[in-house]
DNA sequence: CTGAAAGCGCTAACAA
DNA sequence: TTGTTAGCGCTTTCAG
């Protein structure tokens, strides 16, 4: 009624628990036939080590090298927070985390990836800025064993054990779901977006337009707007797109420069009449969700995702806990009603 | 620059391992000025026991009782996954469950709460379908040192430690902040609810009704419906409330039987044309959504709450954590685009 | 009232 | 190739 351990099979097998370590380390030293048949009986009782005891014991930490950016803080400080907190919960197993972060998306990652590896860590946790750059060092890491995690965003052609994220495409497919029910049939609606160069928002007007077509029956995209992540611009485009538009319904805004499309709604008194959704969270927004500027945000849950990257990288790590090649955040939907509930509102 | 433990304290306390023991656990058998100077260092020193440590060590296993109801089947089994799958994670912290359900919410739960106390748990998580029956039963419990959490509903003038769930209040209105976006201003809704005699019916009706004056000018609440739980009745009631109401924009339900309004909706051929906004999701709703007969629902997340009920007791049973005085999780909106991240739809 | 010592299940160094 | 043994940090029992 115990849960077998070393000695049992030990026992059983009529070896010393000594022999059986080896065994189950697959270390040297040991003859194939014991090896066998001690790995027989482990398996036949079905033999999971007790993880406190291996904590205990084992002078080995386990060392999770992370790796992301620093801004757009409210974005990556719940990232962060998620990965922090997680980590304590482990670290009586073992865990450590070495914290390399980046100051923005993508600057000078190859480098830190590199000290991280140096410093021997067993997994990683990243957020590849340049995918396409990363992927050789991702491969090699995973060639020696290290597993890496990417959190928010893919690598998809490198060897990466998982990634932790909200698929893109569905991300932008909700906000045109919701979009289509706030506004009438046949509306005519925009998409603002930070840079197309950038698979992320990419994918999110892509499922945007894809959804769009599917559920607003007539409706149609008049045009996709690139503010190339710069608020002034941002601005001045939304003045522009209100100007020149006259039947806009809506309004989609899949980059973090939401402010200053609310500010342009705002001033010609718009809010509410033209329907706005937006991506992601932060204190700024609030106010334009009370105005009844912003419907809705299409939330990635930061903290979720770095909670859940670093999980699944621990609990491997420790207890051999099998990587799922992707785990799927679900986006979730922002409105007045839940605003108070959202970390990022504390 | 490690961490401290009993050892250093001794030794700072220039008494043995055993004393600092006796100390820390307030047991009996120690001097009064010993027992402050170790406590005093062990403040010093932030000691934190290794939780690892205890429980390799310690032999006293932590119980926790759990009663949750079996049925309704789609919600409660995703609960019971929710803190089977957590407590599965806590159990090299010698932490335990005692199961021991009751087929419906309330039929006889306080037999079984009083069996789970006889059999000595030391924390208690249960879903209380009578609180007032319940409410000296827990308060009783509480005060032998019983740790109980409520999980979905509460029961408020207990001594309950903790409750985890979504505030019906706000799950109402979330539904209503929603309705009044899909349909236009001056709409006239419906509300179809179980029993208004259920604390939960009663609030998220509430709740609704609160929202959708705020948010929907000029909009009216035609009429609540109580559907007593039954689908049949459900049935017959939204036959005659499309009859009756032709001017009829939308209808929030609150209870689970939301198939029977959907039949009668589709039956007619409303789909789309009266905005139907629903609670919860099970298998059979998938359907509604692709023929957009639902155009949301509000999601409670049982997996969530459960893994979040167990996970509070069991840190704060091994390692002390604080329990807070309440969890409210997100409600959640579901929609055709996120169907299939859903457990429910697995 | 206090100290010494035996484990909990596992790892790893050291003997044989 | 295998067995023995000393801890990891804590709890608990048994002496003093």
């Amino acid at each position: 009624m115990k849960r077998p351990g070393v000695h049992e099979i030990a026992r059983r097998a009529g070896v010393s628990i000594g022999t059986v370590d080896r065994a189950l380390h697959g270390r040297a030293g040991i003859s194939k036939a014991t090896r066998e048949k001690i790995l027989a009986i482990a398996k036949d009782l079905a033999y999971v080590p007790h993880p406190a005891a291996r904590a205990l014991s084992a002078r080995r930490n386990v060392r999770i090298g992370v790796c992301i950016p620093r801004e757009i803080h409210f974005f990556y400080d719940q990232m962060r927070a998620g990965i922090f907190d997680e980590a304590r919960r482990h670290d009586s197993a073992g865990v450590e985390v070495v914290y390399r972060p980046v100051v923005k998306l993508g600057e000078g990652e190859a480098q830190k990836v590199k000290e991280l590896l140096e410093a021997g860590v067993q997994g990683l946790l990243l957020v590849p800025g340049s995918p396409e750059a990363l992927t050789p060092i991702i491969s090699r890491a995973e060639d020696k064993g290290v597993r890496v995690a990417c959190v928010s965003t893919d690598a998809p052609r490198s060897w990466r054990s998982t990634v932790v994220c909200v698929d893109p495409l569905m991300n932008g497919h909700l906000a045109a779901e919701l979009m289509s029910k706030f506004v009438p049939e046949g509306a005519h609606v925009a998409i603002l977006t930070g840079m197309l160069g950038t698979e992320d928002h990419r994918l999110k007007t892509q499922g945007f337009s894809e959804g769009f077509a599917e559920y607003c029956m007539g409706g149609r995209i008049l045009t996709v707007i690139e503010a190339h992540e710069s608020a002034k611009e941002s601005y001045h485009l939304s003045r522009a797109l209100l100007r020149d538009y006259s039947g806009l319904s809506g309004i989609y805004v899949n980059t973090v420069n939401c402010l200053p499309v609310c500010r342009a709604l705002e001033e010609k008194n718009l809010s509410g009449k033209i329907k706005l959704v937006t991506t992601d969270l932060f204190r700024k927004m609030e106010l334009h969700f009370y105005r009844n500027t912003i419907q809705a945000s299409i939330y990635q849950d930061p903290y979720l995702q770095g909670q859940t990257a670093l999980r699944l990288l621990a609990e491997h790590l420790v207890s051999g806990t099998p990587l799922p090649s992707a785990h799927y955040i679900n986006p979730g939907v922002v409105m007045e009603t839940t605003l108070p509930l959202f970390r990022e509102m504390q």
